[in-house]
DNA sequence: CTGAAAGCGCTAACAT
DNA sequence: ATGTTAGCGCTTTCAG
């Protein structure tokens, strides 16, 4: 533990006003029972001795709080960014401030993130990550309300919102339509996602319907090493498309698949997802949907803000659409084999 | 203000435990001065009421705090989010917990968001945005130590951390060494930002010495019309390259250069700067400057837990090696004019 | 319209 | 080794 500087308190402030420390918080909380001549002597003592309100001790005293949290697994990963950007802005609109904190990949971490939001008394916790742990949401929405966004976790006690499945059975459909018969899917494995992820399961499922089979590529880390040996293997198991659950890791096949020099996607098409940013530039072209972020991150928004309005309101799930972005790294099937 | 759910207090599992608030106060500190058997008891009632200490309470009675906060502009940002991640870690290790919190790109959001670290008590601040006003960094430091992240701010109150300008001086080096004459640089500007931001005149001082013609492209934004008409103007003028302050801002020029059937490098040249993640990947060929973010993050979080530990001690500045990323976007001079 | 006093959850002497 | 007490900065009845 590290000393804080002390710091000028409402006291402070109420003495150098010539007032007492209620009217002070009643000027602050813009109680309209405080006279307009008090009003302005209080914010002036309040400007010139520097005054910060303690939150913790507001929230304490008052059992109230107007900040949200957001937990991110991976700010490094540039969805989740645009994501926390376009949540910061709706809570500002909502008049909340919104507490960030992002976490490891594992379950330890994340509860300590989730107990840091608690600790300091975030009226809702908005969790956006899919390799976030069910327990972990599910703690938290034991103390607040709480919305999982974007994260393929479906849950009774958390509110949801997220892409609507039809957009990656969409998608599988329209690789399936142009004529593979082998498509590997990107699974990327982590301690915490017992369940194959939402995406991929939706990917699948779409695959096996239209009669494709299917290759799982199951990834250890999103880039690197065990990236490209789960690219070869899926490769020499015939796969002629590869649907990666995110553009990321697309981009990180695309790079490989250059390397090799193996054309895309004369020889072997890819699909990413998310479509923000760089990883949706026409330059890279990379065939892909695009996430609807600014809409999901008010969804979000509006569904913990409602709930901390309204106790009684239930959770509810809700899904968004998808856009599809053409690119160039998804084409016709069997030139592998025609050459 | 909004009503938070009344949460299990130490009262309460000091009940459960049969044992004093103090006792479960030292155990959840891991005083020494406990019995082994009480130690575990009250661990046992707190985990069995689902027990969340409330951080406010905890540094309002103590004065004490271990989290330290981190203020950024913009998470829509690659660049951004990966300091974040990496602060992240850094203070996970130096057992810190982290706020983060961003803003817009105006004083009053800046200044409420530092109030609002403030207010949960965090013992340091790293400020991490070339766009965030030096008044609010300097209303930070007035509380906490704190330190500015990879932003040109060169203040005496305030640590800094940043890129060696020589990495930027030699990169306009490189430029000017393919035998460009007249080269522009983009400057973004913005309501904060009275100075030139301090990568733009790094650029435009080694051209200038250099003997290159300069020409300041003015951003009222990163993207959109305004880039388009810039950089038609740019070239109108003669440019034969342009040196972006960010490799976001290289890639939106190369799509626009794109869009207009103009050929990079041949007809003109596009330099970058950051070079992470998608924006350094080679199916871009981005020409750039890998910012080193893990180090800027690891100097950053050890100044402030420094400082946080010792007060006496002074802020210091402090300078990390850029690597240089070839790319495929310079190239030789004087292409647009034989052609 | 304003002040006095109690108390939010916790820690830090001081007792024992 | 553990309990008692005061008080951190604030809000909130309750008086006036």
């Amino acid at each position: 533990m590290q000393q804080y500087k002390h710091r000028v308190s409402m006291a402070d402030v109420a003495h150098a006003a010539g007032v007492s420390p209620a009217t002070v918080s009643r000027v602050l909380n813009d109680s309209d029972t405080v006279s307009s001549k008090t009003k302005v002597a209080v914010l002036n003592a309040a400007d010139a001795l520097g005054y910060v309100r303690n939150l913790g001790a507001v929230s304490l005293a008052s059992s109230q709080t107007m900040t949200i949290g957001l937990l991110v697994r991976d700010l490094d990963n540039y969805f989740y960014g645009a994501v926390a950007s376009c949540v910061r802005n709706e809570s500002a609109k909502a008049g909340f401030d919104l507490l960030i904190v992002s976490c490891a990949d594992n379950i330890d971490s994340q509860m300590h993130a989730v107990r840091c939001l608690l600790g300091h008394n975030v009226g809702g916790i908005i969790v956006s990550s899919g390799r976030v742990a069910a327990s972990v949401v599910e703690y938290s929405a034991k103390f607040v309300p709480t919305v999982a966004l974007a994260s393929g976790l479906d849950l009774q006690t958390v509110n949801s919102v997220r892409i609507d499945p039809k957009t990656e059975s969409n998608l599988a459909k329209t690789v399936a339509g142009y004529g593979h018969r082998c498509v590997a899917v990107t699974a990327s494995s982590s301690p915490l996602t017992s369940s194959l992820h939402a995406r991929t399961a939706n990917f699948l499922t779409q695959l096996v319907i239209s009669g494709v089979r299917t290759y799982i590529m199951s990834l250890k880390s999103d880039t690197g090493e065990p990236l490209h040996k789960a690219v070869d293997e899926a490769m020499e198991d015939g796969a002629t498309a590869i649907m990666a659950s995110s553009d990321a890791i697309a981009l990180s096949i695309l790079e490989y698949l250059d390397e090799l020099g193996i054309d895309c996607p004369n020889e072997i098409s890819v699909t990413g997802f998310d479509g923000m940013g760089p990883y949706g530039s026409p330059l890279l072209g990379i065939t892909t949907v695009k996430q609807p972020v600014a809409e999901l991150a008010k969804a979000a928004v509006d569904m913990v803000s409602a709930r901390i309005a309204d106790e009684t309101i239930q959770p509810g799930q809700m899904l968004v659409k998808g856009e599809f972005v053409p690119g160039r790294t998804l084409g016709p099937a069997n030139n592998s084999k025609n050459k």
